[in-house]
DNA sequence: CACGCGTGGTG
DNA sequence: TCACCAAGCGT
């Protein structure tokens, strides 16, 4: 807090002082103002980045698994995960040669399972082709599934020194705001400016404050310019181009609960598998599907709501009893699991928030979008 | 190049 | 509460 006024103070000198030089500061062209902006920029950097695990590895097997769960995943969803992860496949031949479901299992929760199965891909490739070496140039790091662009250049500047500027969302953002710049004159300008301001002594250091700046102060909707450290070389001190949204839809979608004891603390659920080459989480494993139209309000569970890209589903859970498994629609994949294996399935993150919800695992991760649950012993045994 | 792909935090 | 959206990639 101290600290925070502290900056805040001396960010107002720094303004106020070089107040007549502004409109020259700020068209950020000429080397004295790029020099200036690293400064400053990096300064603040060094004061004030959050303390990561991936920032206190140089190992670049460690960046590159932070970099694919930092996809468009906000920093505290990927803390736990990537403590899970690492700790299962520690190496990159730890991950080569683990089957997939399994690196699906650990990656559950965290949403486009496509990265999953890349980054195990590019594993396997690293660790035959490539003879275990991570390439280490932002060129030949995108040449793996799942390093575009942007994770190339991170990459590479963070795990090898290259001096490639990342542009992330963040960082496109920050050079809008920072230049003025039309958002439709986009991409290739935007790049040719991030890479003009890049540090080349700290390439790695350069790319992350540019992130983190956008991701704690050059925020979206009310960034904090008080407390911007290149402030006095902003032109638009906050402005920011507005962007279309995408209409949402609103679907429903019905899945169903059975549950066997075959004997006392021996619980299975039924669960369904999704076909290997379905374009939605395939392979991952899901509670029965139901066809639209076909519930029955009195078998009501409990009801939730999910949101996958631009439908918001809402999610009705039905109690069967066991033997009603013949009355569902037919279905090679179905599978009665037992209770304590859950949690080592990959399950589908719609299915393990219900079976979370229904008390059959146990998690840290909970959050507000119930809607409502219903008494289901008010009608029948199936409810624990 | 526009679109599809997941999820949980947030104001 | 709920609409919005966050360290992108592949097609």
């Amino acid at each position: 807090m101290v600290v925070a006024k502290r900056l805040v103070s001396f960010q107002g000198d720094i303004l106020r002082r070089q107040q007549a030089r502004i409109q020259i500061m700020s068209e950020l062209t000429g080397p004295a103002q790029q020099r200036l902006f690293r400064r400053l920029l990096l300064a603040w950097f060094d004061a004030h980045a959050r303390d990561l695990p991936w920032r206190r590895t140089a190992d670049p097997y460690a960046i590159w698994v932070s970099e694919i769960m930092l996809q468009q995943t906000r920093v505290n969803a990927v803390l736990d995960h990537y403590a899970r992860f690492m700790a299962r496949f520690p190496t990159i031949a730890a991950l080569a040669r683990a089957e997939e479901p399994e690196v699906l299992a650990v990656w559950s929760g965290l949403g486009y399972y496509r990265r999953a199965r890349m980054l195990h891909k590019a594993a396997q490739v690293v660790a035959g082709s490539l003879a275990g070496k991570v390439p280490e140039t932002a060129e030949a790091l995108r040449e793996l599934p799942g390093i575009g662009e942007y994770t190339s250049a991170a990459i590479a500047s963070i795990a090898f020194g290259d001096s490639v500027a990342a542009v992330d969302g963040n960082v496109e953002r920050v050079v809008l705001r920072l230049t003025a710049m039309e958002p439709a004159a986009n991409g290739k300008r935007v790049r040719e400016t991030a890479q003009a301001l890049l540090d080349r002594d700290r390439p790695g250091d350069f790319n992350q404050s540019m992130m983190e700046l956008g991701a704690v102060i050059c925020l979206p909707k009310n960034p904090l310019c008080l407390e911007c450290p290149v402030q006095m070389l902003c032109r638009t001190r906050g402005e920011h181009p507005t962007t279309a949204r995408k209409e949402m839809q609103t679907k429903d979608a019905n899945y169903a609960f059975l549950k066997r004891e075959k004997r006392r603390n021996f619980v299975e659920i039924l669960l369904e598998k999704r076909p290997s080459d379905a374009s939605l989480m395939a392979g991952m494993w899901e509670l029965p599907h139901l066809a639209a139209g076909t519930a029955d309000p009195n078998r009501l569970l409990l009801s939730l709501r999910h949101s996958i890209t631009t439908t918001n589903y809402k999610v009705s859970i039905l109690g069967y009893a066991p033997d009603e498994e013949q009355s569902l629609p037919k279905s090679k994949a179905r599978k009665w699991i037992k209770a304590e294996a859950l949690a080592d399935l990959p399950l589908t993150g719609l299915a393990r928030k219900a079976l979370k919800r229904l008390g059959f695992l146990h998690g840290t991760v909970s959050n507000g979008s119930l809607v409502k649950t219903t008494a289901a012993d008010a009608f029948n045994p199936l409810f624990p």
